[in-house]
DNA sequence: GGTCTGCAGCTTTTT
DNA sequence: GCTGCAGACC
C-alpha cells in the first residue's frame, strides 16, 4: 500500500486522478518525479496490470530512476511496466513489426556521424557542391522535415521552391533511399516509422491502444509533432493519458520541440483536469526568488508561481572575472573551498552553455587537482576505434549496412583503398547486393589481381565472424573481432601514445559489454548495438559521486546539485548572440537560464569575463542580461550593468568576501603578458585524455605551486568502474612495483621507458601478458 | 594505387 | 584544438 501521506494535496490530487486526461503543470523542483511514480504505483494498486502501462520520459537516465523509484513502490511486478524514452519505446515496437514497412528487423540506427557519412555520399553521388550544399545543413533540414512529419515531397511543396530547394529535394530523397537500401534508420526515423506503421496497420495500432491504457508522459513541453502525434494516437482511446511539464523548461525548441503542445494540451482534451504544482522543494528562497524574476520577463507563460516553505538561504554570488582563464580559476577554487568546508564534490555542478567553454574550465581543475568529470562533448562511442569496432558488430549483425561496412573495410589497414571500394561498390549496385557481399564474391567486380587479394581475405574474416556472431555473447563476439581482425595488434605495433590511449578505450568498450552483459544476462549483440544507439554518456551519471561535474545547461535538465555554478554570463554567449535578436530564441535563452538557477539547492553562483578567447578570437562581452534581470537584493556584491572591465570586489561585510578570502591562492591580477604566456609551460596537457579523467588526486593532497601536468595522477576513468577509485601517481612507478589494472587485475612493473609525458610503463599481468602503458594516463593502481 | 603528412576551417544546445 | 582535404611520397 503506497502512502499518500507523503504528498501534498496538489500531488495527491495528479497521483489520485487516474482516469482521463490530466495535465499536470510542474514548477522545477515540485516533485514531479514524485508524482509520476506515485502515479504509477497507485495505478498498479488499482489492479491495472503493470504491462498496460507506458511511461514515456525524456533520457534513459530519467527512465532508469523512475523504473528504480517504482519497483521501490510497488514492487516486482512493476519490472513488466515500459518506462523508457520516445526513441527506445520505438525502437522496441519497430524491432517487432518493421517488415510490414519493407524493413528487415535487424536494422541499424545511424548516430549523427552516420548521417553526415550518408549525406556526403548522396552529395558526391549528385554531384552537388558541398561548399554550396553544406552537409550539416542538410542535416538540419531532413532533421527539422521528420519532426514536423513532412516526407521529402511535402517538404519541398512548403518550401519557396527555389533550384536550390529542388537540389535539397533531390538530395532528401536520395538520402531516404540510402537509408532503406543499407536497413538503416536515423533518430528522426524512429519516431517516423512507428507513427507509420501504426497509421498504415490497424491491427498494430489496436494491439497497442489496447495494451497502454494508461499513459504517461515526462517533459510534454519538450514533444516535438511527430512525438505529440505518436501520444495522441495511443492514447485516443483510452484518453487516460496524464502528461506533466513546465512550458517554462522548455529548451529544445531548436530541435523541433513545440511548446504549443503543452500550452494547448486542454484544447486537445477538453475534458483534461490540470493540476497546478507550485511548492518549490528543492531551492532556498533566495534561489528561487532568482528564478522566478528572471522568467518572469518572458511572454505568453501558462500562469503559474512557485513559492517555497524554505528559508531565503544565502544571495546569489556573482563573480566579475577578467577572462575567461580568471573565471575558471575563480570556479576551481571556489569548488574546491566548498569541498573543504564539507560538501561532496558530486553536489557541485559547472554548467555553461556551450561545450567549447569546457576546456578552460577543465584546466583550472586539473591545475588546482580538484576531482570533475565532464559530460557531453566528445562521448566515448565517438571514439573513433569504438566506432569502429562498434561499426564491425553492426555490420556483422545487419549486411546491409553498407556505411559501416565502408568504415571497416580497411581498419586497421589492409591494403584497400578508396578506389577499390568505390569499384566494389558500383559492383555491387548493379547487382543489387550489398557491399558486404559483393566483398565476401568480389571474384567478377574487375578488381585487380592485387585488390581482390585484398578484399577476399576481408571476405574471409568477415564471413568467420558472421559465423560467429549466432554462437557468441556480446563480450565473446568483441573479444572475436578484437582478435581476428588484429584491431588491437595493429595498434600496438604502433606503440605511440595515442595507439596507447586507443586500446585503453577499446578496453573500456570490453568494460561496458561487460557492465551491458551484467545487466543484461540475455543480451544480444543486436540488443547491445541498440543500447549503444540510444544511450548518451549524460545517462552514466550517478557514478560519479566523487567529482565535480561539468556539463551544458542543455544536460543539467532534470538534476540537481547543492551548489551550481553558472559560467559564461555574457551577452553573446549566454544568451548565445544568434538569439539575441529573436524575441523567441531570447525566450528560449531565459528559459535555459530559469532551468540552470532552478538545479541549485543551497548556493548559487554566476560568473562572467570583461573578455575571453572564444572560437580563436577574443572578444568583449557585457555581462548578461539575465544577470540585470536578477533583482540586485538578491545578489551579493552587485554591480550595474555594462560597469565595465574592472573586476568588482565584494561588497565589505558579506559572504562574498569570506568566501573566497580562504581560498588557495588569490586570483591574481591581470597581466596581459601573463594571460598570453599561459598554458605554455604547462606540458603537454591533453584535454582529450582528461575528458575522461576523475577523482584526479589524493584526498588530502596540496595544490601544487607550479602545475606539472603530466604528473597528475590517474587520468582515466574506468568506464562502468567502481566510483571513487583513487589512483596512485603513476611516475612514482618503480621496476618491481605490484600493480593493479581494472581490466588485466594484478601485476609487476617490468619496464620504465621514456621520459616526461612520453614516459612508459610495461607492466607483466599474471596469465595476461605484458602491456604497454602510458605512463601518464594507465589506470593503474600500485598496491602494497 | 595506397599511405602519410601538413595545413586550413570551424565550433549551440542532443534523443 | 580536431576534422577534412590536398598534395607528396612509397
Amino acid at each position: 500500500m503506497i502512502n499518500l501521506t507523503d504528498l501534498n494535496p496538489m500531488q495527491r490530487l495528479a497521483v489520485e486522478n487516474t482516469e482521463g486526461p490530466l495535465l499536470v503543470l510542474a514548477g522545477a523542483g515540485s516533485g514531479k518525479t514524485r508524482v509520476l511514480t506515485y502515479r504509477v504505483a497507485r495505478l498498479m494498486e488499482n489492479g491495472v496490470p503493470a504491462w498496460k502501462i507506458l511511461a514515456i520520459t525524456f533520457t534513459n537516465k530519467a527512465a532508469r530512476e523512475m523504473k528504480d523509484r517504482v519497483l521501490q513502490l510497488a514492487g516486482p511486478e512493476a519490472e513488466e511496466c515500459w518506462i523508457s524514452t520516445f526513441h527506445a519505446c520505438c525502437s522496441r515496437i519497430l524491432r517487432r513489426d518493421i517488415e510490414k514497412l519493407g524493413y528487415k528487423r535487424s536494422f541499424t540506427i545511424y548516430d549523427e556521424d552516420d548521417r553526415m557519412t550518408v549525406l556526403k555520399q548522396c552529395l558526391k553521388a549528385l554531384q552537388m557542391d558541398e561548399k554550396q550544399f553544406p552537409p550539416k545543413a542538410l542535416r538540419a533540414v531532413i532533421s527539422d522535415a521528420k519532426n514536423k512529419l513532412l516526407t521529402p515531397e511535402e517538404w519541398f511543396q512548403q518550401s519557396d521552391r527555389s533550384f536550390r530547394d529542388r537540389k535539397t529535394l533531390e538530395a532528401f530523397q536520395r538520402y531516404e533511399t540510402v537509408l532503406k537500401e543499407n536497413n538503416a534508420l536515423d533518430f528522426d526515423d524512429l519516431l517516423v516509422k512507428t507513427l507509420q506503421l501504426l497509421a498504415d496497420n490497424p491491427p498494430v495500432l489496436e494491439y497497442y491502444r489496447d495494451k497502454f491504457s494508461y499513459i504517461l508522459v515526462d517533459e510534454y513541453q519538450d514533444t516535438n509533432a511527430a512525438q505529440y502525434e505518436l501520444v495522441k494516437l495511443l492514447a485516443s482511446q483510452s484518453r487516460n493519458l496524464c502528461v506533466v511539464g513546465d512550458d517554462d523548461q522548455s529548451i529544445y525548441g531548436w530541435r523541433g520541440a513545440d511548446i504549443r503542445n503543452i500550452l494547448y494540451f486542454e484544447k486537445d482534451f477538453p475534458d483534461a483536469r490540470v493540476v497546478k504544482l507550485e511548492q518549490n522543494y528543492r531551492s532556498t528562497g533566495n534561489i528561487l526568488d532568482a528564478a522566478n524574476q528572471v522568467i518572469a520577463h518572458n511572454a505568453g507563460r501558462k500562469e503559474k508561481a512557485l513559492w517555497t516553505e524554505a528559508e531565503e538561504g544565502e544571495r546569489v554570488a556573482l563573480y566579475r572575472a577578467l577572462d575567461e582563464r580568471d573565471e575558471a580559476t575563480f570556479i576551481a577554487q571556489m569548488a574546491e573551498k566548498l569541498i573543504r568546508g564539507g560538501e561532496r564534490p558530486g553536489e557541485i555542478a559547472v554548467l555553461y552553455r556551450t561545450n567549447a567553454q569546457s576546456r578552460v574550465l577543465e584546466e583550472a581543475f586539473v591545475r588546482l587537482g580538484t576531482p570533475y568529470r565532464v559530460y557531453g562533448g566528445l562521448k566515448f562511442y565517438d571514439r573513433k576505434e569504438v566506432k569502429d569496432l562498434i561499426a564491425y558488430m553492426r555490420v556483422l549483425a545487419n549486411p546491409d549496412d553498407d556505411v559501416s561496412c565502408r568504415r571497416v573495410i580497411n581498419e586497421p589497414r589492409r591494403s584497400i583503398g578508396e578506389s577499390t571500394v568505390d569499384a566494389l561498390a558500383a559492383y555491387a549496385a548493379e547487382n543489387g547486393i550489398s557491399l558486404l557481399a559483393a566483398a565476401m564474391a568480389p571474384e567478377d567486380a574487375g578488381l585487380s589481381s592485387r585488390a581482390r587479394a585484398a578484399v577476399s581475405g576481408f571476405g574471409e574474416l568477415m564471413l568467420s565472424l558472421t559465423e560467429q556472431l549466432y554462437e557468441s555473447a556480446p563480450d565473446r563476439f568483441l573479444e572475436e573481432i578484437i582478435q581476428q581482425t588484429g584491431y588491437v595488434k595493429a595498434l600496438e605495433e604502433a606503440r605511440d601514445d595515442e595507439s596507447m590511449n586507443r586500446i585503453e578505450n577499446i578496453h573500456e568498450l570490453q568494460g561496458a559489454v561487460a557492465e551491458f552483459m551484467r545487466l543484461n544476462p540475455e543480451g544480444t549483440v543486436q540488443d547491445f548495438l541498440e543500447n549503444v544507439a540510444l544511450v548518451t554518456d549524460i545517462d552514466g551519471m550517478e557514478e560519479s559521486r566523487g567529482a565535480v561535474t561539468l556539463m551544458t545547461l542543455h544536460s543539467a535538465k532534470g538534476l540537481e546539485f547543492d551548489c551550481v555554478f553558472l559560467a559564461g554570463m555574457e551577452d553573446g554567449i549566454f544568451p548565445l548572440s544568434r538569439a539575441m535578436d529573436e524575441p523567441e530564441q531570447l525566450e528560449e535563452e531565459r528559459r535555459l537560464c530559469y532551468v540552470g538557477i532552478t538545479r541549485a539547492r543551497k548556493r548559487l553562483f554566476l560568473s562572467c569575463a570583461a573578455q575571453r578567447l572564444l572560437y580563436n578570437s577574443r572578444s568583449c562581452n557585457p555581462p548578461s542580461q539575465f544577470i540585470s534581470e536578477i533583482p540586485p537584493r538578491l545578489i551579493q556584491g552587485a554591480v550595474a550593468r555594462g560597469a565595465g572591465p574592472m573586476r568588482i570586489a565584494p561588497a565589505p561585510g558579506q559572504g562574498m568576501r569570506t568566501s573566497w578570502r580562504g581560498a588557495p591562492e588569490p586570483t591574481r591580477a591581470y597581466n596581459p603578458r601573463e594571460a598570453r604566456s599561459y598554458g605554455r609551460d604547462e606540458g603537454p596537457y591533453n584535454p582529450r585524455a582528461a575528458r575522461v579523467t576523475e577523482d584526479s588526486r589524493p584526498r588530502d593532497a596540496a595544490a601544487p605551486k607550479k602545475p606539472d601536468l603530466s604528473s597528475i595522477p590517474g587520468l582515466r576513468k574506468g568506464f562502468g568502474g567502481p566510483p571513487d577509485r583513487e589512483v596512485a601517481s603513476v611516475n612514482l612507478f618503480r621496476v618491481g612495483d605490484r600493480v593493479s589494472h581494472r581490466i588485466f587485475g594484478e601485476g609487476t612493473v617490468v619496464e620504465l621507458s621514456g621520459e616526461g609525458a612520453g614516459q612508459k610503463v610495461r607492466v607483466r599481468f599474471e596469465g595476461k601478458g605484458e602491456k604497454l602503458f602510458a605512463a601518464n594516463a594507465a589506470p593503474l593502481t600500485k598496491i602494497r
